[in-house]
This record gives structure tokens, C-alpha cells and sequence, in this order.
DNA sequence: AGACACCAGCGTACGCCGTACACCAGGCGA
DNA sequence: TCGCCTGGTGTACGGCGTACGCTGGTGTCT
């Protein structure tokens, strides 16, 4: 009898296979090493062959981020759409807080992504079920803007850049430099504040948490007034 | 006499001279046209030329951000902080739309640039100028986000993409497809009534200026209000 | 005047990247 | 049995950032 050749047979590539595959290697090693060589070497295969489930990089990174948009839970039974939109929110950062580096990769795309718009229209389903006029919906989901999707670009925000430099950067703040507080006096005196045990770097020591509820409820707010006014638009 | 080669003899290069060579070359053609190589070549140099200006790609990028930057106007002279504040954001929306690749590349940075930090820090001593406590001034830079900057991430923004397909696509909106309307009735509702003279793509037909200042204004009397009501942390 | 250090720009080369194109092996319906 | 279809392979091209070593012109000091 011949020998058998035993290799193992690796299970074929297939589209969610291989985007699955894209996610954990983004989630891992930051979204600068989803190269198609490297998630090619994760599968064990030679990177062309991704090109038989694929159509090319644009479209890989559209559907890792259709993928982990699917993770957001769907929106709450209720009648109360303040409650159902926080809520939906919420569950929004929790997933792009998973996959820090989505959000980056949602706003480099030129065009949307079909989940993307999925999720964008049953937000505004849940306002037009709350009584919203079209064109009040229209505006307030403008005024949400990115914030809708749970995150709130923060320009210090240094999460989202995570395994960006190789480095996971574990960084103890490092005491933020001398000149920094003569350069900008009105940052030092926050960062100071906000992390009252000792003086950190700027963006660390506040909760970020705290921070997205606050100006989400703020807008929130400011939505349910202008809803209750019966807002109609002044152009 | 020898023949003196009149060669032109072109200036020589300097920071500011690729700096600013960057910017054009980035509003004309687009983020993803700004190598090191396509910058050299418009000004008539070798690429390594260029590492005797700029230490390498990475700082070349928060250069031109600061050039960008250094183009806001500076804080009116007044004692509505309001006010100022609002016609600040304002101006730098202005300078945002001139070059609307800007808002993509503060994003990539993995730090915020000193002309950044300048004017986020000058804003918030027109907050601290107008009464407000650190902490409130503190939440309400992260309630703007990047709309502190002049842009709303808006995820549906065609214009800061410009270019980035070499196409200037001038793409007369091609009339939604009929199968977008099934997909996202609520989307396409608003893509209806926004555009009232022709149904086009979504984002399209819709006053942006309007839906900026829409949003600002929201979040402006929010924090009005709470500043009013001498808001005080809750945590 | 001559020697010399300095420095802006040059040339070459390396290792990444995305992907076009031709090829091939195995399975499966005719 | 044949032929096709599908999914994985191999090679190659052009573009990217940039390390490293060189060179020629300029300014300075003797």
C-alpha cells in the first residue's frame, strides 16, 4: 500500500472564513497588519487564493466592518424611542470597543457599507416611529453623526490606533511633559483635573465612558426638546 | 570662456517649501497621492531628498496638518464665549472644506499635533473665560468631538474623499437604485424629501452647511443650558 | 590662498504592499 | 471517459517608505 499522504486537509477558505480571519488578525495586530499577504499567512494559503472570495482589499475591509457591525444588538422592544436609541448606541461602543480600530476603517471608506446603512435606517425608523417628522429625522441624525455608531472621535484617542506602531504601547502615562503645561495651560489644567490622583497624559485618567453619555444625553436632550416644540424647520 | 550652464537653478528646498507642496499636492490629487515620491517629483528633487526636511513620512503628515490648521482664524475679541466659540468652529469648517482630506489624516494620526492642541487648547480658555468650571469645560470638548474642528463625521461625507480614486467622479447622482428604496425605506424617505427637486443619492441634495450648524447650534445650547444651571458633576 | 568640515541633494537597494495573469489539480455532471 | 468548473498556486510588476553611502558646492578658519 502506498503511503498515504495524511496531510491534514485544512478546511477551505470561505468568504466568512476568511473574513473572521481578517477580524482576530485586526483585533490583534491592529488594522495597519491586515495586509492580504499577512491574513493569507494566518490561512495558510498563498495570498491570491484570497482573491477567489474576495474582490480586493476595499472590499475585504468593507466586510470585516459589515461583520463586526452585525455584532451591535438589534434595537429594543419599546415604545420609547429615547430609550431604544441610547440603548442601541451603548451596545454600538461596546462592539467598536472590542475592535477599536473599525472606526477608522469606516471612515476611510468612500462609500458606506450595506450594514452600515442597515443600521442607520432602523435608527431612524425608531425616530419616525417616535412621531419624528422626515426632515426633524433627517437633522438629527446629521447631529449625531458618528456618535450614532458609538464612537466620538476624540482626536486623542489613542485606543483606536491600538497595535497601529507594533508596540501595545503599555505606556504609563509618563508625566506629562514640563512645556506642555506652558503651551497649552488650559489642557494641563483639565488633564490635571480629571485624573486627580496624580498628573497623567492628557486623554487618560478621564472616563471615557462617562464622557460619550454625557454629550450623548446632551443631544439627546436637546432632541426630545426640540421634538416636544413640535420643531419644524426654519429654511 | 567656457560656456556657463545656465542651469535655472532652482530654490533650494526648505520645510515650509515641502510643506506647502504637500498641501497642493494633496488638494489636487487626493491623501492617497501624497508619497514621498509624487512630492519630490513636483519639486524637481529625488525622494530621499526630501528626509533632509521632514524626519519621514509619519511627521511630513502632521506638518501639513499644521499648516492646514494655522489657517483658522484666531479667536474674536469678544466676551460672549458663545459667540466666539461658534464663529471659531466655523471658520475652521471653512478651512476644512478647502481641504477635505485634512479631517481624515488628524484621524490617522495615532497623536494630535501641536497647532491642534493649540487651538483646542485656546478653546477651552474661551470656555474657562466665559465662567465655566474645568470639569464642565472638560466634558464639553469631548460633547463637541471632532465638531470642535469644523467636521461632523458624517460617514455619508463624499467630499473628504475627493480624489482618492483618482476620478474626480463628478457623478451626477445616478438616481438611487430601486432596490436601495426596499433595503432602507427610512434612508431613501429622507434621501426623498431632502432633495425635493430630484430624487438623487443619499447625502446628495442635502444642505450640509445647514445640517453643521444644525447640530453645533443643538449642542451650543445644550451646554448653554447646563452652564446656566451652574451644572456640577454628577460623579 | 588653501585646507577643511559641513550639508543638501543623489543613487542604489531592500522589503513591504496590492494584484494581473497564467497555470493546475481535483471533482462532478454529461 | 471526457471536459468543464472551481479553488488554490506561482510568478511578476509597479508602487510604496526609507536605510545607507556618496558627492559636489559653500562657508569658515587658518
Amino acid at each position: 500500500m502506498a503511503e498515504q499522504t495524511e496531510v491534514p486537509r485544512r478546511t477551505p477558505l470561505s468568504r466568512q472564513r476568511v473574513l473572521r480571519a481578517a477580524v482576530t488578525l485586526a483585533d490583534e495586530a491592529g488594522i495597519d497588519s491586515l495586509s492580504m499577504r499577512n491574513l493569507a499567512q494566518d490561512l495558510g494559503v498563498v495570498p491570491m487564493a484570497l482573491y477567489k472570495h474576495v474582490a480586493n482589499k476595499d472590499e475585504l475591509v468593507a466586510g470585516v466592518i459589515d461583520v463586526v457591525i452585525g455584532e451591535i444588538d438589534p434595537p429594543l422592544a419599546d415604545v420609547d424611542w429615547k430609550h431604544v436609541v441610547r440603548e442601541r448606541i451603548l451596545s454600538a461602543r461596546r462592539v467598536l470597543q472590542r475592535h477599536p480600530w473599525v472606526s477608522l476603517a469606516i471612515e476611510s471608506q468612500q462609500t458606506p457599507t450595506p450594514a452600515i446603512l442597515a443600521y442607520l435606517d432602523s435608527m431612524v425608523g425608531t425616530f419616525r416611529g417616535g412621531g419624528f417628522s422626515v426632515d426633524l429625522a433627517h437633522h438629527v441624525m446629521h447631529a449625531m453623526g458618528s456618535r450614532a455608531l458609538g464612537f466620538s472621535q476624540e482626536l486623542f484617542d489613542a485606543a483606536r490606533n491600538a497595535g497601529r506602531t507594533g508596540a501595545t504601547s503599555p505606556e504609563p502615562p509618563a508625566a506629562l511633559p514640563a512645556q506642555f503645561a506652558d503651551r497649552f495651560p488650559n489642557l494641563a489644567e483639565i488633564a490635571v483635573v480629571a485624573s486627580h490622583d496624580d498628573a497623567s497624559v492628557v486623554g487618560r485618567g478621564c472616563d471615557d465612558q462617562f464622557e460619550f453619555e454625557f454629550a450623548l444625553d446632551l443631544l439627546l436632550e436637546g432632541i426630545e426638546r426640540l421634538h416636544q416644540q413640535g420643531w419644524t424647520s426654519s429654511r
